[in-house]
DNA sequence: CCGTAAGCACACAGGGCGGTGTACATAACA
DNA sequence: TGTTATGTACACCGCCCTGTGTGCTTACGG
């Protein structure tokens, strides 16, 4: 019981140094990009002192590490889980949620760690591929044809629209969507899409 | 007249250490990234002491800008200019060149840089929509309904296969270049793909 | 033969970086 | 009361980075 979560009491602030931690990182990383924040700027951000913040990581690759792993839920929710939609709305819905989420963190992370062995890369992978993954099972209920090469394609138009949109300083997801609408069309049997009550019952 | 091309000596080398320098700026920004690549590194590959490389550069700033706007036309020169192929061919022949070369630096650029005002990001916007532009012509001369649109969604593509490419580090164009026949043949009226030299004549 | 332009070698400044060492403060708990 | 876990403040290290200053070498051109 050596953790933070001992007690009720917090010791000196409102509890959860690495909780300002990674909020910190979160807003820095993506204001500014990994590479160009630094620790001393990180620590000011989040009110702690570097010496704290190396106490609970061990080294900026593992709060880098720390900061994807936790970015995962927030996007694949909220759109996947949408019981309201048909599938193939669904699929679609994947292409509204930029507005809300600032941006995919994981291409700048790869392209600005440039080591695929970095842990943080792993997680950009694995991350990427479980979008993937989702997008293939809600085209499988979709009745899609080849529903891992429709998953494939819709994640391949997801990163296109937010690198495109990184370049370019202008959003390009409602190209992506207007894509994606095509490739679902073309994929999925004319007509073939239940609502999900339909389907379940 | 005090530029270097003043003569035919050459100095020292092989004359020119301009080329050197960005010969190594295009081989090291492209295997390490930008921010990874030391002026000294890159000196030493040119084989250019790093006075000289400041004489003929202001800074890296120049230098990566300069590195950027080099790059421009291998690529968009070899795909874009196949008389040889239909309109279609080309538009789908521009998927097929990641091969050849490395992969576009400029949403590297773009995120290593992360600074929307610095001259390389600009080239890397006059780029992609120069990118778009030619396709868009192409898409025009296969005949496609909105050729401003089909060359925007290629564009993406191309984006996206570079991105995806790079984040999970296996070779995405196939899946965009499969995207791309999907969207060709919806955009162009069936069976409107004249050759070049029926289209021209 | 000398001037001059291009380039080199080397050292160094200034700064940011990741990371650490030391000494001190707080507050729960015994 | 004192111990211990947590956290702070601040100085510090070594490293690498961009960028310069200084003096020396090379080789053409008159």
């Amino acid at each position: 019981m050596t953790e933070l979560e001992k007690g009720p009491t917090g010791r000196r602030r409102g509890r959860g140094a690495r909780e300002r931690i990674l909020g910190a990182a979160q807003q820095l990383f993506r204001e500014q990009g990994i590479n160009r924040t630094g620790m001393d700027q990180l620590c000011a951000a989040a009110e702690v002192s570097k010496r704290t913040a190396y106490q609970h990581f061990t080294g900026k690759d593992e709060l880098v590490a720390e900061y994807l792993r936790r970015f995962d839920p927030s996007v694949l929710s909220g759109v996947f889980d949408r019981t309201d939609l048909t599938p193939r709305e669904r699929l679609l819905a994947a292409f509204d949620i930029p507005a809300t989420t600032p941006l995919c963190p994981y291409i700048g992370a790869a392209v600005e760690l440039h080591d695929p062995l970095h842990p943080a890369s792993q997680y950009a992978r694995d991350y990427k591929k479980a979008v993937a993954a989702r997008l293939a099972d809600a085209a499988r209920e979709a009745g899609a044809a080849d529903p891992e090469q429709l998953g494939e394609q819709l994640a391949l138009l997801l990163d296109g629209a937010a690198a495109r949109t990184r370049v370019l300083n202008a959003d390009a997801f409602p190209t992506a969507a207007a894509i994606a609408a095509v490739l679902i069309d073309s994929a999925i049997p004319a007509g073939d899409d239940r609502r999900p009550a339909e389907a379940s019952s």
